[in-house]
DNA sequence: TAGGCCATCTGGTCCT
DNA sequence: AGGACCAGATGGCCTA
């Protein structure tokens, strides 16, 4: 019958098969048009005043109801006309039959849209429109659930659907290529992994997640960046993020085998630092498909270069270890401690709490507030920075949340 | 105002 | 036959 697991749920309250309590809808404005178009186009109720449109929550939720009364009524309506009906299919034959010496049409016949087919055909729409509404929000609750278990989750600055799928795929690559190599990568690699393909504003968020500077995987940036920390750390892996040498999905790889910037830390000791990368292997020409698959890539890349920020000393990240998989055997060196202090933890941790009461911010389009000052991230809501911890505590931390992570998914 | 993101409607196709 | 899935169309909201 269906192809659904859980089977079709249509005109059934939504509260019952989705959550519709919750925030992580707060993000659109809009949502419903009402089963206007069927109403409309049938000449009947008039849905289509957008500007008179309820809130979100309430369009999620109103239209069904509305609908599934509309739905009974139609029910009714159809039980009523059935006697109807056949006695106007009665006349159709008849009419045939007339007009028996002009030559037949060929094809499945049209029927005529009586009343009776028209409330049928109403009632089949609103059904099917229902189902596909649940059916979307089945598709938005599972990849909400998937935000929650990328890196970078955060109940009021969402990532959009394309980044969360971008990032999850990403963070898959990147886990599954700690499994294969059975090597931690360092931080850097890591963050560059993540954040390959995504938009420059996400790739600040997915950065100051992770407690790292973007700039400093930005080789743009890293020749202007001042600043010890920033510099010393910049100056180390200067090959870092470019995008041919940047891990690409096995899938994206033309060649079928992924070049990535996952290199062990015995290779990154090669080069007599613990997250100097070694120069990526000049790049393959790829297909058209995979260059069009990452758009963002360059473009944030190209962002970046021009930003006018140059002044942004933020926290360098402490090591991060996911589930035991990763972590770092090196402690970073003690001027990323001392930057990330004299900044004062402004960059998100990968953690959230409540937001501060009264604070106002906007959900929708999250990466917008940063897209304007690429190197001055905003705290995130619900997050609450690591101000006064020690290293120790925020390595404790870090790991904490990412293994509750796992362990709660 | 343009562009991004989103929810919804819709009709076609495939599947059970 | 009915439901799931899909992609195109549409229009609202928000930010730059």
């Amino acid at each position: 019958m269906s192809r659904d697991a859980p089977g079709p749920v249509f005109l059934t309250d939504h509260n019952g098969t989705l959550n519709t309590n919750t925030t992580h809808r707060i993000m659109t404005k809009s949502c419903t048009e009402e089963p206007s178009m069927i109403e409309s186009q049938a000449g009947s109720a008039n849905w289509t005043d957008k500007k008179q449109k309820p809130g979100h929550e309430a369009m999620r939720k109103d239209p069904e109801n509305d609908e599934e009364e509309a739905v009974h009524r139609l029910e009714d309506a159809h039980e009523l006309e059935e006697e109807e009906e056949e006695e106007e299919e009665e006349e159709e034959e008849e009419e045939e039959g007339d007009d028996a010496s002009k030559p037949k049409r060929r094809g499945p016949k049209k029927k005529k849209m009586t009343k009776a087919r028209l409330q049928r055909f109403k009632l089949r729409r609103m059904k099917a429109n229902a189902r596909e509404r649940n059916r979307m929000h089945g598709l938005n609750d599972a990849l909400e659930s998937l935000r929650k278990v990328v890196p970078c989750y955060s109940k009021t600055q969402k990532l959009s659907k394309i980044e969360t799928l971008r990032l999850a795929k990403n963070y898959i690559w990147a886990l599954s290529e700690i499994l294969r190599s059975g090597e931690s990568p360092d931080l850097v690699s890591f963050v560059q992994a993540l954040c390959k393909g995504l938009s420059q504003p996400t790739t600040n968020l997915v950065a100051g997640c992770l407690q790292l500077n973007p700039r400093t995987f930005l080789p743009e940036q890293q020749s202007h960046a001042h600043g010890a920390s920033v510099a010393s750390y910049a100056s180390m892996h200067p090959y870092c993020y470019q995008s041919p040498g940047l891990p690409s999905p096995p899938y994206g790889a033309a060649d079928g085998a992924p070049h990535h910037a996952f290199h062990a830390k015995t290779a990154a000791h090669a080069y007599g630092n613990t997250l100097l990368l070694p120069p990526p292997p000049p790049p393959p020409p790829q297909p058209p498909s995979a260059l069009q698959a990452e758009p963002f890539y360059d473009a944030a890349l190209a962002d970046c270069a021009h930003s006018p920020a140059a002044s942004f000393d933020g926290p360098l990240s402490p090591p991060l270890s996911v589930n035991g998989n990763f972590s770092f055997k090196h402690e970073p060196p003690a001027e990323f401690e001392k930057s990330y202090h004299a900044f004062g933890g402004g960059v998100q941790p990968y953690h959230h709490h409540a937001p501060p009461p009264g604070h106002h911010h906007h959900p929708h389009h999250p990466h917008h507030h940063h897209h304007a000052a690429l190197y001055d991230l905003p705290p995130m809501e619900n997050v609450v920075p690591y101000e006064g911890h020690s290293h120790h505590e925020r390595v404790v931390h870090m790991n904490a949340q990412l293994n509750a992570i796992f362990h709660d998914s």
